[in-house]
DNA sequence: GTGGTCTAGACCACC
DNA sequence: GTGGTCTAGACCACA
């Protein structure tokens, strides 16, 4: 169950400015990291303590992300020894995804509207993107 | 200055669930009414205290989020008159046009990647937000 | 004491979307028109209702810039006659007249704060205009 | 991040008087600071708690000036850190940069021009604002 | 009637 | 401790 660190694939990145929650990015960060298979299930992630001094924030904050990551059954944590991407459940209920996908699109429409773009231009730019495989991170 | 209110095509909906700031889905409800077409330039919105009665919330949460959106340059508010969606601001340069809109949809196409969407499940949801030209004025 | 509308040579010219209050606008400009020697003591002004219609706004918005002149000093109503320009009482105090470049002076280094310009840059800029005598309006 | 409070050198003075609300004053004074050179990026502002006692005003009045330069983005917000002068928002281009002040600066003289000061009143009173270079940091 | 400003105070989120 | 959201309600300004 131990397992070498993922170090050399999966780095945090933080941005300050961005006006998210610090913990949040570091949540969507080991949940995209999970989702793209750069981490998978039995990795050890860096310790709270580590991970701190490597971001420069406060420890606390890597403890409450980690906290709600092992609430949401994606990290296993064992005491004395680390804390590790758990077996997926990676399954979300269908009306929650459906949740989500909503507010991905409004949140999209929403940002193309105020800089004066229509939701048809939002579409034709989208198509673009569909027809390239699209080599993702 | 003084138009109909397109109440018939434009309906606000909450979800106070979500976790998302009331005033900011205020916000992002007219920003995606301006790009899928159902609010046009000129059209007045509905009076601060009619939406907080609609809504049951307070007028003063309205008042936030039609300021908000007024600082952005999408409305114009003319005391005593009422709130509308103003002239377009100056479309941009066409290449920082281009280069925002493809920001603007790899940051959703990205957002939903991660979430385990595929890019045609995002057109498609956009789709229902879109507007046949449909007659106006 | 009534004289020739100086129709030919003032207009007024409202911006109904510079977030002025119209009434304030009137104010205005027919303060500017005295200062600038357009409009002299004796002449006379549109009446209310022609106002009103000239500029398609509410005549009791015409009434309010009036009446607010009029408290002034810069206007005398004449009942059955018409508005007038009065005889000039221009001279405000020391101190109201302190206060007004306060006022415009912290309103400019606000507005170039907010732009990124340095009020010396701004002093700069100024220097140019002092040089040529400046043609105004 | 976290830096001095620039209180010996920054202070403001609210006039309850002048009928400019008194959100908008605080505004006008961090903006001007930023001009004059008495607020550099990464300053940190008052915290909202303190400069709502400092000046005896509500919090909200408070929040409500300092979301406003967030979204102008002068200021960055970091919640349960404090309040931040923002790295400049980019230079835009030269000769927009350069359209954007001798606008400023003649919208400034014409205003004052109107009232009856010379450019060089304007000059002296802006002086008072301008501070020398100082060993900031 | 419209929107704007400000207060007082509760409760939440983040570090 | 920091800032953020929302409410309730008073009072003002404008058309």
């Amino acid at each position: 169950m131990s397992q070498q660190l993922p170090s050399t694939r999966f780095r945090l990145q933080l941005d300050l400015h961005s006006g998210v929650p610090v913990y949040r990015q570091v949540i969507d960060q080991v949940r995209g990291g999970i989702a793209s298979g750069m981490l998978a299930a039995g990795d050890q992630l860096p310790t709270v303590r580590q991970l701190a001094v490597d971001l420069a924030i406060n420890p606390n904050t890597v403890i409450r992300a980690y906290r709600e990551l092992e609430l949401g059954g994606l990290l296993e944590t064992h005491q004395g020894t680390g804390t590790f991407i758990s077996m997926q459940k990676m399954k979300q209920a269908d009306a929650e995804r459906g949740r989500q996908l909503a507010q991905i699109v409004a949140d999209c429409a929403s940002r193309a509207g105020a800089a004066g773009f229509t939701v048809d231009e939002l579409i034709e730019e989208l198509r673009g993107l569909a027809v390239e495989p699209a080599r993702r991170r």
